[in-house]
DNA sequence: TGTACATCAGTGAACGCGCGTTCACTGATGTAC
DNA sequence: TGTACATCAGTGAACGCGCGTTCACTGATGTAC
């Protein structure tokens, strides 16, 4: 049988899911406490230490299921771009879409990008690099770009996950005026990334630039 | 006399300068404890509120600080525009070792922008589209970019606004293998700033991309 | 200038509280025969 | 199928600790006359 295997699975999930929740609804992950994700749970502080060793492992977890739930949602954006080449549109909405139905996760990610514990930080920004590098390939395969040099696609990929990933809060919690104001974040972000590739596109590689005597 | 002014004063920096250290060293500010804060400075825990209310009146305090240091950086660059004019390599240089000259400061900022207490972090927000707002003023009235629309040059000076905020952790305190890779982040952030620009400079408005349906 | 009184930044002790961690335990689940 | 033993997720009590906050206080600084 694996019903004890399962139910203990289960719990394990059901700590992360109220780390998630405590830390969506308040401050960072190091601001909450072992006692308080138990409490959430319904289980005493003492069986924590059935799951995990401390907060920061509990935080190391939560980032695996960030890294997997943003591999996931860039896989639904290339099967689009694959039917539907090129829409900028179409890839941020689904994108979009997916961040949306997993709120807590990428609200996780946005906080703990810069504030977290040295160690959930470091693991955060092996996976924002992990991305980089992944779309600095993409890029260079594409024929419109066949003039940049191999230093600029990593600069225009970092420039295209970092805005991505700065823009997660407004994506999840729209601001009212922004709203109001007529550009969505959604469509600020499109706007954004667009920016950037006709940058990319009409880049000619300025000289006078890249000697970095100034 | 002044002299007690003056004093309760001192105190009252040395108290944001060791929130600013403690910060530095570690995780955010809502980590750290009013104690911690006032066994470095030298003076007793209850002396404190003789300063703050609390460690988030303190924090607010740091933002304000950071602001205003983030203006005379600004400027700077903009007093070396008028006189040099539109060389992004000097910008960027000039900004950047005003941010390294003020290590501790910027790094509150970079930290607390998403992690902070909802208080820090609105305070931190309403400065950022206050730069956001100056910078769509200045982008409207170049020669060069007459042809956006004013939600355009909005977009754009969020992106590069966002772009600086978001590079300011790795300013501060540059990875080794960056360096050696040959793009120190000083160069990155040039380059990713005349992305966006030429992005800009060759922007035509397409409509498609405006009606949002896809 | 000297004196008497007011102000107030910093003191030191005390408080109750929630914290992380430990420990021996319980009893349902799982295994071997 | 039934029995005897092993495993182990979760229990409940206990611990020592650092925390934020309060309070009456002290003594140097400041003010009025």
């Amino acid at each position: 049988m694996l019903i004890r295997a399962e139910k203990k699975q289960q719990t394990r999930q059901a700590l992360l899911d109220a780390a998630l929740q405590l830390t969506a609804a308040g401050q960072g992950l190091s601001t909450i406490s072992l006692r308080e994700v138990t409490r959430q749970v319904g289980i005493v502080p003492a069986a924590f230490y059935r799951h995990f060793q401390d907060m920061d492992e509990l935080g190391l977890a939560i980032v695996e299921q960030v890294g997997s739930s943003f591999r996931e949602a860039i896989r639904l954006v290339r099967r689009n771009e694959f039917e539907q080449q090129g829409a900028i549109n179409a890839s941020v909405h689904i994108f979009v879409e997916y961040v949306v139905a997993h709120k807590t996760l990428f609200l996780f990610l946005a906080r703990e990008q810069y504030g977290g514990s040295a160690l959930v930080r470091q693991a955060i920004g092996a996976m924002q690099q992990h991305f980089i590098d992944d779309l600095e390939a993409d890029l260079a395969q594409s024929p419109k770009l066949t003039h940049l040099g191999a230093a600029d696609y990593a600069v225009v990929a970092n420039l295209i996950v970092r805005t991505v990933f700065s823009t997660l809060p407004e994506l999840i919690n729209p601001p009212e005026d922004a709203v109001l104001h007529g550009r969505s974040p959604e469509h600020q972000l499109e706007d954004k990334i667009r920016f950037i590739l006709i940058g990319a596109k009409h880049w000619r590689g300025i000289t006078a630039s890249k000697d970095g005597t100034d």
